[in-house]
DNA sequence: CTAATAGTGTCTCTTAGACACTATAAA
DNA sequence: TTTATAGTGTCTAAGAGACACTATTAG
């Protein structure tokens, strides 16, 4: 709150938008255009545009639409990276956002963006590398009490594939009977009436997200093993 | 990370320092000395120096004791509070911080510092009401499953004074049995050994931080109704 | 002794987990 | 029929909550 008489850092955003490709939690990269690191992929940011952004997370939709094209149901700011040392060309700041989106909604990708395996990044410039890893201990913990992981989902889809969404993220698995218990609670998901999906044995039946609930998905407290 | 093409939002950090006062969560007020909003009660904050700061957290530490002459024992980084309104000299960019005192540690107070219970603040210059909310939301929801209340505590104290400070805190009782049972597993605390403190009735044993715990207080879960 | 606060033993009630059972499809 | 997946009923085990009981001080 003073006039800027000292050198001001940079701001940028940068967004690690995640999705389940494979049963795999993969994070989206972005070929970088220019130097420093020109060519190489890391998360997709750039500058704030005080003209056109009227916050940080439309700064971090429009960056993510412009340098990739895919958009996200889901975004929320994840922290801020600021210091010495993240660039080489001195002090930084990064408003470091995540995104989920259901992989149906990442389909068609351009020729500079690519979906990597959050366990098997290989190193990535400035400190991107820590903002993914910050990032995926986020979803993780959230998972474990909240209804976060429901955003990975597609339009419709059987119970026993949320469970698998959740496992798949959590990298560990959750008790059948228990699980099933929790998302009643919830009371988020609403049965698709008459429709199934055959798998090799009884149909399951198809659910979707309650309208009420799609643009929420509220944390709701959970205890599973 | 482009070039600062763009005009680029100052960049200010600033703190929630907390701590409890009679019974009461209360907040850290500065009077402003410079316009706008010159001599009124707001949030210590102030520019990030990038010559001196080698981070986020390092500027907030600065900030509080220039600002103040309060040092917290605990910080950490809030949230990013940046859009085109917050100030209405236009665009700005606050990485808001909240710290955790023991009110033993705040003892004298300099002319320009105020304590003011954040149930009972006045309107704030900025978007400063709101920062100071979501900080005390964020220490209730850690409070809920984590041992993050015990940096309110003094250097030694009765398990009592724990739930007590654990209820100031969340504005809500907690079952003495199964909170003596959480603080157990917890192992974090050690008794004084011999050291009783009375109180009116059989003298309490007294008890601290466990050194190895001392600088981690790590999160650790809770269930606790 | 009573009053007051500290601290524990133990029963109950809730709920997660185990697991067997039924349900509905394909081959 | 068998095989495979979906989904439920119900017992068990663990743990939170209730609450009575003992412990230690002052007056």
């Amino acid at each position: 709150m003073q006039p800027p008489t000292y050198p001001q850092p940079l701001v940028t955003v940068d967004i690690v938008l995640l999705t389940l490709k494979d049963r795999v939690l993969q994070v989206a990269l972005h070929r970088r255009e220019k130097a420093p690191y020109e060519g190489t992929w890391t998360l997709p940011g750039g500058a704030v545009h005080a003209q056109t952004d009227t916050n940080a997370i439309d700064s971090a939709v429009r960056i993510l639409a412009t340098k990739t094209g895919l958009k996200s149901p889901y975004f929320e700011q994840l922290e801020t990276f600021a210091d010495a040392y993240r660039d080489a060309r001195g002090w930084s700041l990064s408003i470091a956002h995540y995104a989920l989106a259901p992989e149906e909604a990442v389909g068609r990708l351009s020729e500079n963006v690519r979906w990597v395996p959050v366990d098997s990044l290989p190193s990535l410039p400035f400190d991107h590398l820590s903002i993914v890893h910050k990032a995926v201990a986020r979803l993780r913990a959230k998972a474990q009490y909240s209804s976060l992981p429901l955003h990975l989902l597609p339009a419709e889809f059987p119970l026993s594939y949320v469970q698998r969404v959740y496992e798949d993220v959590m990298g560990s698995s959750f008790k059948p009977r228990s699980f099933r218990r929790w998302l009643e609670e919830l009371q988020i998901l609403e049965e698709v009436p008459g429709k199934k999906r055959a798998e090799g044995g009884r149909p399951a039946a198809l659910f979707r997200i309650a309208p009420a609930y799609a643009k929420t998905l509220a944390v709701s407290k959970k205890g599973l093993g």
